[in-house]
RNA sequence: GGGGUCGUGGCCUAGGGGUUUAAGGCGCCGGCCUGUCACGCCGGAGAUCGCGAGUUCAAAUCUCGUCGGCCCCGCCA
C-alpha cells in the first residue's frame, strides 16, 4: 500500500461531529489512525482528528481488498476514508466518544501517509519525559490533552479579543525591535547589520509604545503581546511569553479593574462556563504587607487560611521556630473530613508544596473520636494542640495542613495547595456552574492597590521605582515627592490570582514635569532622562490625555484555567530550563560570515556551549527528514 | 551562580554490591480470532542500566566527576 494524493477527495465531517442525525449519509472522514482492533474476521479503526475519534468498521463481506489494506493500517497512518454512517447496535455503543452511537461502514479509502512508529505514546494519556516532549514536540502536540490545553489558549484570546473589542477597543501591534533601557530585566540584544556596533533590544513589554499610542489619541489600545526577558525560567517562567496588554485615556483606577473584570468575567464564562462574581476585592498594599490578611478573597469552599503562628509559638519544632523567628509565620488549611487521607497523599501534597519552594507540609489530623493524629505528634504537647485545634477550627475528622515560612510564600503555597485540594476533592465548580458567591469561586481574583512609588535598593543605594518609573504618584502624595519619598504612595496595582500574580498596572504620568521628578528621584539626571526617555516627555509636551493601563499574564492565566502548573503546558513550541528549544536546538552557533556581517566578535566563549549539548544528530532524529 | 531530584529496551516503571542470563506493563513484529472499543489468546524481537573515572574478587546497584531533564533559591523595574 502506497500512499496517495487527495486527488479530488473532501472532508466532508470532523470524526468527532458524526451523529445519529448523520445515519445513512455517505461521508468522507480524514485523520489519523489512532488505535487498529484486528478481531481477524473484522477490522476496527478508531480514526482521530482535531475535534475527536470516530470508529470505522471494515468487512471482508463488503469489500475483501479494502479490509486486506485496513489490516496492514498502523498507528499514526493519515488516511482518508469514504463510507455510510450507520447507527450502532445496542450493546455495541461507546458511551465514551461523543461519537459513540454511530460507526462508519468503510466503503474506499486512501492511504495519504505512512507513519514510523512514533517514540512517545499518542494514543494514552500518560506521564512523559519533559525532554521527550520538547524533542518530538510535534507529536506530544498531537495527544489530546495538549490539544485541549492550545485550544483552550485560543479561546481565551479570542474571548479576551472579541470581549475588548465590544468595549471599544483597538488592537494595535507594537514593534519588536525597540531601544534598550537598562531598568528592569536583562534585554534580548539583535544586532544591527545596517547600523554597525548598534543593537536592538527586543521588548520586556510594549509599555512606551502604549503610552505613545494614548498620546496619539487611539484611547483604547490592547495587544496580545509577546514580551521577552533574558532571566532564568522557572515553571512559570519563560524568555519569551504573552501578555494581555491594554492601556485606556480619559480613565482612574475603578475604570481599568471595570474592563478587566468584565474581560475576566467574559472569558471564564465563554471558556470554562463559570460566573465569577465581581467586583473583585480589593486591599490597600499596606493592608497585604502588615497582616496579609486574606480573610475575604480566601473564604472558598470553607478552607480559609487560618493563622497558627501564635498558636504554637511554644512548640519547639524546628521548622516552625526558625520561621517564626525569621519574621515569617505558620498557616494552616483546614481540610473537612480530611483525617482520613491516606499517607501517600499527604505525601503526595507534601513533594507538590516542596516543589511550591515551602519547606514541607505537616499534617495534624484529628480523628472522629478526636485523636491526634500527626507526624508531629511528639512535638505537639495538649495545650499547644487544643491551642493550634482552636485556631485552624478543626472538627472532628478534620485535618490541618499546615506550612511555615516567610509570610508571601506560605501564603503563594497555600493558595496553590488550595487549589489543588479543590480539584482534588471535586470541590471546584464543574463547568457551567453559577458561583453564587465570592466563597465558592475557585478562581479568587484580588486588588492589591496603592503600592508604594519607590522602595529603596540597597545593593546601588538609590530608590527606585517600585513599579516602573511611568507610574503616576497619588496625587495627594506629590507633595512628599521632596520631603519623604519612601511615603509615596503610588496608582499601581496588582492582580492576584490564587496567591500568585497575575498582573499589574497603574495610572500613568503624562505631564512631563512630574515626570521628570521621578526620573529625578530615582537617581536619573536630567540630561540621562532626556537621553533615553527624552521622546516620551516630548510627547507629553503636546496634549498628552490621562491614562493608564494594565498588563495580565496570559501564559499563567490559560495554564491556571487549564488546571496546569507549568505555562509550557500552555505554549505550543516552549523552551526548556536552559531556555533551549530542544525541537530546533535553538541557540545554535553561527558562522563567522555572519557575525562578520553584523559587526559582532564572539569573546570569551564557554567551551561545549549549551548550544552544542544538543547534538546535531539528536536533533535531526527528532524532525522530520 | 547555588541547592534538590531524576536518568534502566520505543514508552512507563521494578530491581539499590553476587541466585540477574536485568523483571513487569504498554508499544513493536508474527500467528489465531466476525462486534471490538485499553479487544482477547499464543509466540517472538528488543537494554552492555546517560557518559567517564574510581572502590571491589565482583558495580545497574557504592564514591567522585560529567552530561541531560525537571523543581527551587538568587534573578525576573
Amino acid at each position: 500500500m502506497q500512499p496517495e494524493p487527495l486527488l479530488g477527495w473532501k472532508r466532508t465531517y470532523s470524526c468527532g461531529a458524526l451523529r445519529l442525525t448523520h445515519v445513512g449519509e455517505t461521508v468522507t472522514l480524514m485523520g489519523w489512525v489512532h488505535r487498529r482492533r484486528d478481531l481477524g474476521g473484522l477490522v476496527f479503526i478508531d480514526l482521530r482528528d482535531r475535534d475527536g475519534i470516530a470508529q470505522i468498521i471494515f468487512n471482508p463481506q463488503d469489500n475483501s481488498e479494502l479490509f486486506e489494506q485496513a489490516r496492514q493500517l498502523r498507528n499514526e497512518y493519515v488516511i482518508a476514508v469514504t463510507g455510510v454512517v450507520e447507527q450502532r447496535a445496542e450493546g455495541t455503543v461507546n458511551r465514551e466518544l461523543a461519537s459513540g452511537t454511530v460507526e462508519l461502514r468503510a466503503v474506499t479509502m486512501k492511504l495519504l501517509n505512512t507513519s514510523r512508529v512514533p517514540p512517545l505514546p499518542i494514543n494514552e494519556d500518560r506521564v512523559l519525559d519533559d525532554g521527550l516532549r520538547m524533542k518530538y514536540r510535534f507529536l506530544d502536540l498531537r495527544r489530546a490533552p495538549m490539544q485541549q490545553r492550545i485550544i483552550t489558549r485560543h479561546r481565551v484570546g479570542k474571548a479576551m479579543r472579541d470581549y475588548l473589542g465590544s468595549q471599544g477597543f483597538l488592537e494595535i501591534e507594537t514593534p519588536m525591535l525597540v531601544r534598550s533601557t537598562p531598568e528592569g530585566a536583562r534585554d534580548y540584544l539583535v544586532p544591527s547589520r545596517v547600523n554597525p556596533g548598534r543593537f536592538y533590544a527586543l521588548p520586556q513589554s510594549p509599555q512606551l509604545f502604549k503610552q505613545l499610542l494614548m498620546v496619539s489619541g487611539l484611547e483604547r489600545y490592547f495587544q496580545l503581546a509577546r514580551c521577552f526577558r533574558d532571566e532564568d525560567l522557572r515553571a512559570d517562567r519563560q524568555p519569551e511569553f504573552t501578555q494581555l496588554d491594554l492601556e485606556m485615556s480619559f480613565i482612574e483606577q475603578d475604570d481599568i479593574f471595570t474592563i478587566i473584570e468584565g474581560t475576566l468575567k467574559h472569558t471564564f464564562k465563554e471558556v470554562l462556563g463559570l460566573d465569577l462574581v465581581t467586583p473583585f476585592p480589593r486591599m490597600p498594599y499596606h493592608v497585604a504587607e502588615q497582616r496579609y490578611s486574606y480573610d475575604k478573597p480566601d473564604a472558598w469552599v470553607g478552607m480559609v487560611f487560618n493563622d497558627l503562628t501564635s498558636a504554637v509559638s511554644k512548640v519547639e519544632f524546628g521548622a516552625w521556630k526558625t520561621a517564626i523567628q525569621e519574621g515569617g509565620c505558620v498557616k494552616g488549611i483546614t481540610v473537612p473530613h480530611g483525617a482520613g487521607a491516606s499517607r501517600k497523599e499527604t505525601d503526595e501534597l507534601g513533594n507538590l508544596v516542596k516543589g511550591w519552594g515551602a519547606g514541607g507540609l505537616f499534617t495534624v489530623g484529628f480523628g472522629d473520636d478526636g485523636a491526634v493524629r500527626s507526624s508531629l505528634a511528639r512535638y505537639l504537647d495538649e495545650a499547644s494542640t487544643a491551642s493550634l485545634r482552636e485556631s485552624a477550627q478543626a472538627a472532628n475528622g478534620d485535618m490541618v495542613m499546615i506550612v511555615a515560612g516567610p509570610t508571601p510564600r506560605v501564603l503563594e503555597v497555600l493558595g496553590k495547595l488550595r487549589l489543588e485540594l479543590g480539584r482534588r476533592l471535586k470541590l471546584i465548580p464543574m463547568p457551567g456552574t453559577v458561583i453564587a458567591n465570592p466563597a465558592e469561586q475557585p478562581f479568587n481574583f484580588l486588588w492589591v492597590v496603592n503600592f508604594p512609588q519607590f522602595h529603596w535598593n540597597e545593593e546601588e543605594q538609590r530608590l527606585e521605582a517600585e513599579h516602573h518609573p511611568f507610574t503616576s504618584p497619588l496625587p495627594e502624595d506629590i507633595p512628599l515627592m521632596k520631603t519623604d519619598p519612601l511615603k509615596v504612595r503610588s496608582s499601581a496595582y496588582d492582580l492576584v490570582l490564587n496567591g500568585t500574580e497575575m498582573g499589574s498596572g497603574s495610572i500613568r504620568i503624562h505631564q512631563r514635569p512630574l515626570q521628570e521628578m521621578v526620573f529625578e528621584a530615582i537617581g536619573l539626571d536630567p540630561q540621562a532622562a532626556n537621553e533615553k526617555f527624552g521622546f516620551l516627555m516630548e510627547a507629553f509636551e503636546y496634549g498628552a490625555p490621562p491614562h493608564g493601563g494594565i498588563a495580565l499574564g496570559f501564559d499563567r492565566l490559560t495554564a491556571l484555567m487549564s488546571g496546569v502548573d507549568s505555562i509550557r503546558e500552555v505554549i505550543a513550541f516552549p523552551k526548556n530550563q536552559n531556555a533551549v528549544d530542544m525541537l530546533t536546538g535553538a541557540p545554535v552557533e553561527v558562522t563567522p560570515e555572519q557575525l562578520a556581517l553584523l559587526s559582532v566578535a564572539v569573546v570569551d566563549k564557554k567551551p561545549a556551549g549549551r548550544s552544542a549539548s544538543v547534538p546535531a544528530q539528536e536533533v535531526e532524529a527528532g524532525a522530520p527528514a
